[in-house]
DNA sequence: CGCCTTTGACCCGCGC
DNA sequence: GCGCGGGTCAAAGGCG
């Protein structure tokens, strides 16, 4: 199976075991943007790149990937400081400016290619946007744009993964420089039903989200032990197929939070770039975050090594790193792909997230089930100011051990903590930016809830 | 016991 | 109509 080399399941395991436990890259490696991301000249960067856009359609969805990565979800990938083909790049070498703090956070690029928007007029685009031009449309959840958490997490420097803050993407990206811009929407085509439920046009016409972004290590560097973002989804492994024309297998994944979540995912390296992973979404959440990192129980199984394939496959989940070489293993990954000096080597293509709504089917269903309402059932406030995360903490008073906490909980201390707190990802969930001023309107939780 | 991964088999859509 | 390729199912087995 020549196909399954550098399988992404690893990729998945190891991630969530980043998050869940601390094996994650020792924070040394972590390099916390010494400055903020010069937002000014990312924002000019991104109005070149208008077909950026932060808008999420599936943001509720809150890929594991993105999350654990802590890289602009979206972004596509998290650029490194040297890579400057990325429009992101620009933004991260002044770390001087106004985005100092906790909105600044390095927000990831977050490419999104609407593709079809012109022929869907109920763009999942549409809906959501968080603009300033546009108060009433506000992110709704902190977490529900992948980019949005994705940075958020990265941009703190808690971020496990230890994402430079190069990966961060400039506010404006996020920002409603364009219409497109639209940090969040939520209400993006989702199918709530069961793909089998809903028959075999499922598989042509469902709304899909496609995210690239660095992969946690590099194909070729570890064979196997690659390490893969989680988010606080969890994700059930159901299938894997080497893909014709493609080095690399592709996991397929659903989510476990729920038995009837019909939300999946595809992971697969780019067959481009090994750098880069391709993540799939298909339908949406039906239901809040979990409350229980039940993705992590029995997943932590470490498979004996057939072979430094199905090793790499095999590694474990969150909690199967538990056996010491895979656990070891599993950090060194982790170091290995997610230490700052990873960088995307793509370059292009793969910063980009593409989002696609299939078809007007889709959009027809999407508009029945009311996505809207039932992707976000839960909303964590979060508050730009110092206490966001506190207040992001509060509302997830109902996620226990949620990586997120672990992933905060790092133990930064002193300006570590400061910065992480500062570059608190979620700041971003709950704020506007002023592309005017270039200073960033952060309402609560509660606030734009009231706004919608 | 519950959850997970693995993996071969099966089903279906699509192109020829 | 056939074959290919992609997506999903479900059994087997492991781990805590």
């Amino acid at each position: 199976m020549d196909n399954y080399r550098g399988d992404l399941t690893d990729i998945v395991r190891a991630s969530a075991g980043a998050l869940g436990q601390s094996d994650i890259a020792p924070v040394s490696k972590w390099e916390f943007p010494s400055d903020p991301l010069n937002l000014s000249s990312s924002s000019t960067a991104m109005e070149d790149n208008r077909d950026s856009v932060f808008g999420d359609p599936f943001c509720n969805m809150r890929d594991p990937l993105l999350h654990e990565f802590n890289v602009p979800a979206g972004s596509g990938y998290y650029s490194s400081p040297n890579s400057t083909d990325h429009m992101l790049s620009t933004s991260l070498d002044d770390t001087s400016n106004d985005f100092s703090g906790a909105n600044s956070s390095n927000i990831l690029a977050h490419k999104v290619f609407e593709e079809e928007m012109n022929k869907n007029p109920h763009n999942i685009f549409s809906r959501i946007q968080i603009s300033q031009n546009n108060p009433t449309k506000l992110p709704v959840s902190p977490c529900d744009s992948p980019v949005l958490a994705a940075a958020s997490a990265s941009a703190s420097s808690s971020s496990p993964r230890g994402f430079k803050s190069s990966s961060m993407v400039s506010i404006d990206m996020i920002n409603t420089n364009s219409s497109k811009a639209c940090l969040i929407d939520n209400a993006g085509p989702v199918q709530i039903s069961s793909p089998r439920s809903l028959g075999i046009k499922r598989r042509k016409s469902q709304a899909k989200k496609v995210v690239c972004i660095p992969a946690p290590a590099a194909a070729n560097s570890r064979p196997g032990g690659e390490v893969v973002p989680s988010d606080l989804w969890a994700w059930r492994k159901y299938g894997q197929k080497p893909i014709k024309g493609s080095p690399y297998p592709r996991g397929y994944y659903r989510c476990s939070s729920s038995k009837g979540c019909s939300a999946r995912k595809q992971v697969e390296r780019s067959r481009t770039d090994p750098n880069m992973l391709v993540i799939t979404y298909t339908s949406e959440h039906n239901h809040p975050w979990p409350t229980q990192r039940n993705a992590l129980a029995g997943s932590t199984r470490s498979q004996p090594l057939k072979n430094n394939a199905s090793a790499s496959k095999s590694s474990s989940s969150s909690q199967a790193q538990k056996t010491t070489n895979t656990k070891e293993e599993q950090k060194e990954s982790n170091n290995d792909t997610l230490s700052p000096t990873m960088v995307c080597g793509s370059s292009t293509a793969s910063a980009a997230v593409k989002e696609e709504t299939e078809d007007l089917e889709n959009q027809m269903e999407m508009d029945d089930t009311d996505q809207f309402s039932e992707g976000f059932p839960y909303r964590p406030a979060i508050h730009a100011d110092s206490n966001q995360s506190e207040c992001f903490f509060a509302d997830l008073e109902g996620i226990e051990a949620d990586p997120i906490d672990l992933l905060f909980s790092q133990g930064f201390t002193g300006d570590e903590q400061k910065a992480s707190k500062a570059l608190d990802p979620f700041c971003f969930f709950d704020w506007s930016w002023d592309a005017n001023t270039n200073t960033n309107n952060n309402i609560s939780f509660g606030e734009a809830k009231r706004r919608l």
